[in-house]
DNA sequence: GTCTATAAATTGATAGAC
DNA sequence: GTCTATCAATTTATAGAC
């Protein structure tokens, strides 16, 4: 009975703590701010997770390994690479536009620690992009790709990808006088205009 | 005399901000460490800028200004696009890399604040986009490249130049076991890469 | 496990002397 | 203009009752 609940409410407070961390980053984010979200008084989370930073470096494993692994997982199977890209940037493109904050958190945050969190991270989360560079390998050998860089390749798609959706606050003021219907439509051409790109640069002649 | 001092000690205090704030984020910056960097006294700071706040406010404007302009400002001339285009890709990676956390500090603090804050800052800069839009729209009538929609083309130059720096620390890791050099030949051959792509998409057939 | 109370440290901001 | 001293508010963290 103690264990559940217990476990209940490691789990909201996680859950509270992954909303504001995200949304207002290490520094921004306040413990009294997420147990007023967690529904819970302010000295449990120093119960359950020791400090803020404690805190922060669990939901921060837990949101890169989440977003990392459907990155990778995309790339598996025999599937048709060509399939599997369109797939992906569409799935990719909405998926961050409904958590326009989440790479906005992981690049930022990134970008304030050392590199040996950011090695712990990616050790512990276990991610293996051998598989995706196996991938590209595979469909170079059968000829039904051009022999591209795997590494210029996956940073293009990406690249295109995210980009766009968080630069949004400002791109969509300077190009489309804050409309947020035709910013939407202009992620939605978004997608064809990725996939031609991409398309275009590994097809072969 | 003492306004020539008042003003050594404002700009000392603006560049010490400046730094401050683009590395810590408007959030994670502290009075006491600006005041610091400047070699003077936290109260002189709010002698000048009222508060924190204003001070913030200032620099980002200052920032964002110089920012904005040395994208728009390379699409003038009657010069040749893709002689443009790849000067662009050269010197944007470049200026980026050398200042990786300017982007980053740019998108993160706009996705923090409200439309009118981003809309004040981007009247106030008086940048103006439709100098590029014409550049593109002339070269489309003339026939030097294809019909190509010129938000998707910024956009898709500012991706793959931009993403890949603000990435640096994760993917330096992921894709080259951390080798600092590596990455740096990486964005080198980078410029060549996103040309490539560029030039494909909007040369004529 | 969960709460109240409170400590301890930090931080933005102001008053006032020079 | 610049500094010292200090306030007032915030914020992380702990002690201790239940």
């Amino acid at each position: 009975m103690r264990e559940k609940l217990s476990e209940n409410t490691e789990e909201k407070i996680l859950e509270a703590a992954k909303e504001i961390f995200v949304r207002e980053g290490k520094s921004g984010a306040r413990m009294q701010e997420i147990a007023d979200k967690a529904g819970i008084n302010k000295s449990l989370l120093h119960y359950y997770y020791r400090s803020k930073e404690k805190l922060f470096y669990t939901v921060f494993k837990f949101v890169f390994s989440k977003f990392a692994h459907k990155i990778i997982n995309l790339f598996d199977a025999d599937k048709d690479i060509f399939e599997v890209i369109e797939q992906f940037i569409d799935n990719y493109i909405d998926l961050i536009r409904k958590n326009p904050f989440i790479p906005m958190f992981i690049i930022n945050e990134i970008n304030r620690k050392e590199t040996s969190f950011v090695t712990e991270v990616i050790r512990e989360t276990g991610i293996n992009i051998d598989t995706y560079f196996e991938f590209i390998q595979r469909n170079i050998d059968l000829g039904k790709i051009k022999a591209v860089d795997p590494k210029q390749l996956i940073i293009n798609i990406l690249s295109l990808c995210i980009f766009p959706i968080i630069s949004r606050p400002i791109v969509q003021i300077i190009l489309y006088d804050d409309n947020k219907n035709a910013y939407d439509k202009f992620l939605d051409q978004r997608k064809k205009e990725v996939n031609e790109i991409i398309f275009t640069m590994i097809k072969p002649n």
